[in-house]
DNA sequence: CTGAAAGCGCTTACAG
DNA sequence: CTGAAAGCGCTTACAG
């Protein structure tokens, strides 16, 4: 036999185990109010209530128009927890991002959850840096809070978040770092071909001694700005002149810097800078350290068009990522995932351009001449 | 009479209205594991299970261990939307932030999520710029959501937010604003002296005529560097030579030194700008639309100390917001009045320092004897 | 269109 | 220490 009334598990005990079915109409004395406290009010089951709020859900006019007066009078709204809870789906999102001291990713970070609030989802951020035991612990926490998908930004070749969104059966998609053929759905701009345009401009504007400062080889952005450039040079009969991996790191990529140039007899002529973000310590070590004049003395080319790019201190030419494109792309590559299984994972490479400004000397340029 | 075995919402049916009862050990078919599947597979009740889950619940070492080891090879981890529904609580912060391009904001978010991330919650964000319908919005949100609290950074004197959230009954802390005695909960540095004191390593350094770039008026913050640097000028016999709001933005910032740098016959000696943010983009006008020499022309003050503050091409004399004993300040008071409501609402004004570096002359410096 | 009922996956008094 | 039961606040077939 079921009992009726039984003490609830909060708020104070009512009469005895067969009491306490008078509960008179109004809002529930534990605070929130539910779906129950609007039906009764409205004189309606609360199925209807829940239909009222369910878009789509068959409800006459005048019970719809009734049940949303009593709603607003109470201040009702469901709780989409319990929702989530029956559904099975959340409609939030986990973002996984780290190093926002690159603008470049708070930038990014900024339009996701814009994006994303725009479509309906809410976002769920977790900073995770590339060590296993952190993303190990992320990817347990996504899974308990049920998100139904992941974004993350700057995850490394190796590590395994990707598979282990992959056994849970969780929607995920890298953002500005992919992991070849057989990784989850990627949005990067076009890497490669983008390194390739910086070494043409470069060599075109007459620099022959030309060194880089990669990104981090254990990611497919940093690989593939190097390999770009590097075939964009080979192309033209031009060697690197010097080549040091700067880890996405300032204070590497300015020791970079430092060795690069150390011999005062013979410097290079040019710097292309795997990111915007090491470019401006590169820029501050040659001026203020070395003393040299930019670009007079030196070229500096960076990556990604970071808000600092245009600042008119380092007024840095340097290849624009397609931030806006980019996000707008992997949030719909993932909404897709989501909505409907059967989307295959597929690598996105947008293409991007060669912002000019002065941090370089330009082909056809006074300072060329 | 209940009904037994009849279909569930989702999954295949089973035979009939009556039957269906015959379910095999194993995982449910559904794909996620329950705590059932593992009381069935331990041989024990799902309460059983639920206390082996709860920290301080009683279940015996053996039980307990039993249960643990059917978990882990089932992969079981508790349904945290689930235990949320019951027990009223998420373990969800809400963070609201916006202008992430002021990166002394991206800092403090990435403080602030993984402080709170520490202490076992997650954090679900909200960009919200200073609307009166996006913090409507946002706060419908975070009540649909069931937040435990809310950290709110850069809210404005006049908006609701505070009103919404006291309504209903959710905590707030506000971070690096607050709004006064009546205000929330609100942590941030001491505005007022810290301007103060630029106001005294300028006029101790030299400069005579000194103008002010200032924060929004609409904020605390902004009003209070205005309020302490006018008064520590004043107490030095010193008036201001000129004050233009730049409402932390860098375009009308820079328009503010444009305007205030307009006579080449009668210029400042020295600028505060009311945060860092701004001051970049005034030093950069000074530079080179203007020609002047910093510090050697005129001395450029900013505050929070925001990361590119240290970089070279400023090198900035800012006065530093403690961020981190912000953040750990923030987050404790905002976790003290979940767990135990009866801490009343203050405001923290933490004492910061002012970082010396070349954007100013000093008091005793070469450039300024 | 509408209501009664079952159930999402847990937690927690309660009684043994 | 342990299990049976109720219930958190919803959604959704099902039957009228």
């Amino acid at each position: 036999m079921k009992h009726q009334g039984s003490n609830s598990l909060r708020g104070p005990p009512r009469s005895g185990p067969y009491g306490g079915a008078a509960r008179g109409p109004g809002p529930a004395a534990s605070g929130r109010v539910t779906s129950h406290d609007v039906a009764r009010l409205a004189g309606v089951s609360q199925s209807a209530v829940s239909r009222a709020f369910s878009p789509g859900a068959s409800v006459s006019p005048k019970t719809l128009e009734k049940i949303k007066r009593v709603a607003e009078s109470l201040n009702y709204r469901p709780n989409v927890i319990a929702r989530s809870l029956i559904t099975g789906r959340s409609r939030v999102i986990g973002l996984v991002v780290a190093y926002l001291g690159n603008s470049f990713y708070s930038e990014a970070l900024e339009n996701l959850s814009q994006v994303l609030q725009k479509k309906g989802y809410h976002v769920l951020i977790f900073m995770a840096y590339n060590t296993d035991e952190e993303l190990d612990r992320v990817v347990h926490d996504l899974l308990d809070h049920q998100v139904d998908g992941i974004i993350a930004a700057s995850v490394s070749l190796s590590n395994s978040l990707s598979e282990r969104c992959g056994a849970a059966g969780i929607p995920l998609v890298l953002f500005n770092r992919h992991q070849g053929e057989h990784g989850p759905t990627a949005v990067t701009s076009d890497n490669y071909d983008g390194a390739k345009q910086v070494a043409r401009f470069m060599a075109r504007a007459g620099c022959r001694k030309i060194a880089h400062i990669a990104g981090w080889s254990e990611s497919s952005t940093g690989c593939e700005r190097e390999a770009g450039f590097r075939d964009g040079l080979a192309e033209l009969g031009i060697e690197l002149k010097g080549c040091i991996d700067g880890a996405w790191n300032r204070r590497i990529a300015a020791e970079a810097a430092r060795s690069l140039f150390s011999d005062p007899g013979d410097r290079p002529d040019g710097v292309f800078v795997g990111n915007d973000h090491m470019a401006f310590a590169v820029m501050d070590v040659l001026r203020y350290e070395l003393g040299l004049r930019i670009p007079e003395d030196v070229s500096v080319v960076g990556f990604d068009d970071a808000p600092q790019a245009a600042w008119k201190s380092y007024d840095l030419t340097t290849f624009r990522q397609p931030i806006g494109a980019m996000v707008d792309l992997a949030v719909e590559a993932l909404l897709e995932r989501i909505d409907n299984n059967a989307l295959e994972k597929r690598h996105f490479a947008i293409p991007g351009r060669l912002v000019v400004r002065n941090s370089a000397k330009s082909p056809g340029s006074p300072a060329n001449e």
